[in-house]
DNA sequence: TGACGTCACTTGTCCTAACGAGTGATGACT
DNA sequence: AGTCATCACTCGTTAGGACAAGTGACGTCA
């Protein structure tokens, strides 16, 4: 009998009540929430302005609802992975994608041919129409049960001027950097960070629960002339993992800000 | 009536087969979809599951549904936004966060006095119970509208020990780092990268659409004597802008991998 | 004791129905 | 011609009902 009248649809008055219950710590992480039943009593709505309330608060991330259970309030946790990007590390994975040696490849990695699209062109500096080598692996850290999926695309151009790289340019990330460096490359890399909602495909491959975005890494790898040289993508759930960089400034602040 | 009946339930069908339908391209961006009558027409069912169809299809946002028009389908623009991060550029903007001069406060910073929380303390590694400044900006840029919520924490003690600093904490970013410097600090950070949904503050604040997560950074900067002084966060939604970090490997990888 | 069926509880799906509210075009009235 | 009321269309909200399906406990039966 909570009653509540201010902002807008009854929904989401019920969906605030239970929110601010939620994040004023009425409710203990992992705990459940009252049935559909009992908040319809509680607040004196039916069904439908119920689960209303309840959708709003899944699309927040806020709780999780298992069928013949109940809603549970998301323990916040943060991610208990952290991937450490271009930091020296040893020699070995020192520029392997994704950092650490945790990961472990859930099956094998499927390896095929395309052309440019629009984005990964771009992205490659490729005309349109260009082939490339792909190459998909499915990654796994036991430890934690963090999934993650990686992509590699190669040019055909590339593969066939550097040896070794031709025949099998499918390779671990950590052997790729290296047949790269012994062919006289000096590699230098640009990482870019996005996030998005997954898709259907990409919600069951990494086991996202609901409301989980995820982290997009694309690091194209250059060489010494400055050519794009590979293209690797990083996806994986946020809720799992976060991204670390640290940054060493060799230059200080030259002279004082307007401001 | 395209009969449907694959995989698992009703709405569960019709999503997909307008998810798939605008995945091929049948539709084009911002162009509008069939009404709900429509829908319910075309695939025999009620305006719930219907509903409950684009529900979903909102929830991937690859959908956006605006009141008395209908239903359009999203254009999948990648960000317009680049912020590039430990990137050298002015003097400046060297080292400001976010990266870039093009942007202006909306409003009047606000100021505050806190103490630790159990998050900021453990990354300015700080005891609980001490005292920090704090200080909020909304930041636009103009350009492309796109806002972002930016935060600065310093600890009393740092605050204190800094000439300059002390009376008035809450300046602009790049005054912040030129004061430090000019303490006689040399500079070093980490940036923690995570992604989350946002709060329904953060959903107005930054004027966020449905589905769109924000991209949250976190930098720590810690001074010659390698401890933390103050931490920065960033918020923005992540279908606006991305993040760049252009990496230089100093070493190359020494010894052939075992793989 | 152990296996299994039943039952009560939960959320999931689907329907019909009605009204509220935003949008844009049409047309009448000034 | 210009202004404004109306209307048809859209999605938003709320109600009530019914049955399916997952879960766990309890109790019966072999």
């Amino acid at each position: 009998m909570s009653e509540i009248q201010r902002p807008g649809a009854l929904y989401q008055q019920v969906a605030a009540a239970i929110r601010e219950a939620i994040l004023a710590g009425e409710f203990e992480p992992d705990s459940l929430l009252p049935s559909e039943a009992q908040l319809m009593a509680r607040y004196g709505v039916s069904r439908p302005t119920v689960r209303n309330a309840i959708a709003a608060l899944r699309a927040e991330g806020l709780i999780d609802v298992r069928h013949g259970k109940g809603s549970f309030v998301r323990s916040s946790g943060q991610p208990v992975l952290t991937l450490e990007q271009g930091v020296s590390r040893t020699a070995e994975d020192e520029f392997v994608m994704p950092s650490g040696d945790i990961w472990q490849e859930a099956e094998e990695p499927s390896t095929y041919r395309i052309r440019t699209t629009k984005t990964t062109g771009q992205l490659l500096q490729l005309d349109v129409e260009e082939a490339l080598f792909g190459c998909d692996r499915l990654l796994i850290d036991p430890s934690t049960g963090t999934r993650a999926m990686h992509r590699t695309l190669i040019p055909f151009e590339v593969a066939e001027a550097v040896p070794l790289l031709g025949q099998e340019p499918c390779k671990p990330s950590a052997a790729l950097y290296w047949v790269l460096t012994q062919a006289g490359h000096k590699l230098t890399w640009t990482e870019t960070v996005r996030a998005r909602m997954p898709l259907p495909d990409e919600r069951t491959t990494l086991q996202l629960s609901d409301a989980t975005p995820i982290l997009h890494v694309s690091r194209i790898t250059h060489g010494t002339d400055d050519r794009a040289l590979i293209l690797e993508e990083l996806r994986f759930g946020a809720d799992r993992a976060e991204l670390a960089y640290r940054i060493t400034a060799d230059k200080q602040p030259a002279r004082r800000p307007r401001s």
